[in-house]
DNA sequence: CCTTGACCTCAAGCTGGCTTGAATTGGCAG
DNA sequence: CTGCCAATTCAAGCCAGCTTGAGGTCAAGG
């Protein structure tokens, strides 16, 4: 298996040095050994770095993303549970699909006052957020 | 215009009286007077605390919130930067769409790796986040 | 053999977004 | 008028996720 020294790492995965120990410490990704004092990667370590950014991208915290996927890559959870995780980001993706159409709207809409606006307000109110105004 | 102690506000906003003083002190609220020392709020405080709770589960910073909508709740920036706005939305929800098919993808396929199941790598490359491995 | 420079460790610092605690104020019920 | 209790201010603290800095090591090139 060809090793990669953290520097090319760094580089290759856009991912800084100093984040990559970080990760190591956290038990996120494991070192293939070390070259005197230096770090070893194995190139699996990019892939899984791929799917780090991703979940970090997706709003989930590294612990999250630690339990998703295990330091090897592969799916650590139960099926359901994997199941629920999607379904997390499903309603994740409804909201900002609404946050999304609430500013397009207001690109758009010439109304005087937004707030005021039935359209606007209705898509605030499709919000399983919205305070009971 | 019917005032709310800040106590009311919190209750129905969901949003703690200490995180109120916060999102005032940035300038994201405005609370509408005193009441001795008390703030009082008007309702539209209800509707704005929406939009920044919207704006925050959508991954934005209250900075960002901010700057999206005043803190009258009117849209802040011209047109073309709401719809920029709105494109790096969708940039995010598609992201977010990988991710929820990549975890549905290993909760469902039965390949013994899926670092190596061609799928999974495929729904890892469409991520514009994807290392150069 | 010696220098170079990328790596090492460890502790401390930083940003964002609040929360917590101590000490104080003041509207309102009794 | 008294006392309660929620609200006030201000500083400090906390968590995540790193980055930065000081001081040290070592593999490779000249």
């Amino acid at each position: 298996m060809k090793l990669l020294d953290i520097g090319e790492v760094a580089e290759r995965s856009g991912v800084a040095p100093s984040a990559l120990r970080y990760y190591e410490d956290l038990g996120l990704i494991t070192s293939a050994g070390r070259k005197g004092l230096r770090r070893q990667f194995g190139v699996e370590v990019l892939l899984q770095l791929s799917l780090i950014t991703l979940g970090k991208a997706a709003g989930f915290s590294l612990q999250e993303v630690a339990g998703m996927f295990g330091k090897d890559g592969q799916p650590d959870l139960p099926r359901d549970q994997l199941h629920a995780r999607a379904d997390a980001l499903e309603a994740q993706i409804r909201e900002l699909t609404l946050l999304k159409d609430a500013l397009r709207h207001v690109a758009d809409c010439p109304a005087p006052s937004h707030l005021e606006c039935p359209k606007f307000q209705k898509l605030l109110r499709a919000g399983s957020i919205t305070a009971e105004v």
